[in-house]
DNA sequence: CCATCCTTGTTATATTTGTAACAAGGGATT
DNA sequence: AATCCCTTGTTACAAATATAACAAGGATGG
């Protein structure tokens, strides 16, 4: 099986919204120029992407919308829905709950945890938050595949290998900390310090970065 | 002068938590084995993402923590503060303000803008909320160097114009959209979208990503 | 003081990733 | 039907990035 690059998938994505933004507008059909143009790559890039997977255009013409859109959401697995798990309630937590657009791509919370007794049991957005004390068999009982990590630095690991243990397959971690997962299970960290000191070198260094 | 990668400039990030974590821990000096071990990726790679902006190190000793850190700290500009502008105080601007590792590292929203009259002229964790109607005179006067994009899609692009206008240098953008800036302003995305879309990826495709 | 063991900084090599080039497919036009 | 544009998919090439290898610096212990 071919191996895909992480770029590729970031792009992916970033196709998929111009195609969503492109099929609102009422586009019939878009070509590799102008899906590059959009994302600030080049064609040759986009057509390798895609290329990964199958043939999805048509020569001379370019790529239906409606199809392109629907083939990379079976490729992303955003043909369907994810039960999620969001684990401490407090800022970032409550922002992604409150949050449509995930709900609206197929990704659920399904249940919430925070161990604050002031918060449990209350209900945001829909979504009731559950004494993280049973995190490891809510999560099993109600077949949760990807968790969400917004607690402080603090609990996350130890957060992590307790949604390990419920069954989850992915994380999505917003500690700044470098958590550990087995082998088998997949990471994705969202680390907001790691992007504004990204900011902070580059101003800091213009020549050493491309513009 | 030398292009340092994007992929170095993240590890470095990651490098200085660990070194902050070490002191606070009590450690004096660290090898690179144990830097790359903390953070995943090879002793080599450490090194050579010091190299590239001198020799830090001690050969048979390792590096020694407090001067490890302080360079690194300097050499990404986190010896200072920067001023910062945040754009739209929602769920996330809310979540950010009253995040306070950001000023701890010298990351200071002294400004905030929101269009919603409910908002303007309530303090949040010490920053006033102002009309965003000022924004680049504001912004100008303060002499902010980044500015933080919290609004929704439909207004993320002007809101940036805006602050470019203002003489902002640096933008972190939540906004799910490529946003468009001149070639001396620089930009980091922070797109959540993205990051679950590649664990839906992930977990739709396991062979074709390594673990 | 010599031998031994570490660990760095750097150079050389391998791998990955991105770009360019182009043949072949396909529609439109005359 | 022949010609002329376009645009894809793929292959060949270039650049960037990561890994490995190793010489040289330095500590430690007898
Ligand atoms: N707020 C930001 O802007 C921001 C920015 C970057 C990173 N982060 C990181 O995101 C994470 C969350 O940040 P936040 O600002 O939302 O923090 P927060 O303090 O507002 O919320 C944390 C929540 O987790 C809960 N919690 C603590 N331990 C728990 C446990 N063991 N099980 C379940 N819930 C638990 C707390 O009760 C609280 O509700 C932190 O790791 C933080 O470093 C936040
Ligand atoms: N909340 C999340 O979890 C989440 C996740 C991923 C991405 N995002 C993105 O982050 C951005 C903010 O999300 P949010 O959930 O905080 O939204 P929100 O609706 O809670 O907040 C947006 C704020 O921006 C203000 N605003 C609107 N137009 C403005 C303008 N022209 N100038 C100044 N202020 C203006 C609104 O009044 C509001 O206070 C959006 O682009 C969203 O797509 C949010």
């Amino acid at each position: 099986m071919p191996r895909i690059s992480d770029s590729t998938i970031h792009r992916l994505s970033r196709y998929y919204r111009t195609l969503k933004y492109m099929h609102d507008k009422g586009s019939q059909t878009i070509s590799s120029n102008i899906l590059a143009q959009q994302n600030d790559v080049t064609a040759a890039q986009v057509r390798k992407d895609l290329s990964c997977f199958g043939a999805f255009g048509r020569r001379g013409l370019g790529y239906d919308i409606v199809d392109l859109k629907r083939n990379i959401a079976r490729i992303m697995g955003l043909d369907r829905t994810w039960k999620v798990a969001l684990c401490g309630v407090g800022n970032i937590g409550r922002a992604l709950i409150d949050y449509d657009q995930f709900r609206v791509q197929g990704f659920q919370i399904t249940v919430a945890f925070d161990s604050d007794p002031g918060k449990i049991g209350k209900v945001i957005h829909g979504v009731v938050i559950r004494n993280e004390a049973n995190l490891e068999r809510d999560v099993r009982d109600e077949k949760v595949e990807i968790g969400v990590v917004s607690v402080p630095v603090s609990s996350a690991q130890s957060i992590v290998d307790r949604l390990v243990a419920g069954g989850v397959r992915g994380i999505l971690n917003f500690a700044p900390i470098n958590i550990k997962v087995p082998k088998n299970v997949f990471v994705r960290n969202e680390n907001m310090a790691i992007e504004i000191e990204a900011l902070s070198f580059a101003l800091t260094n213009p020549k050493m970065v491309q513009y």
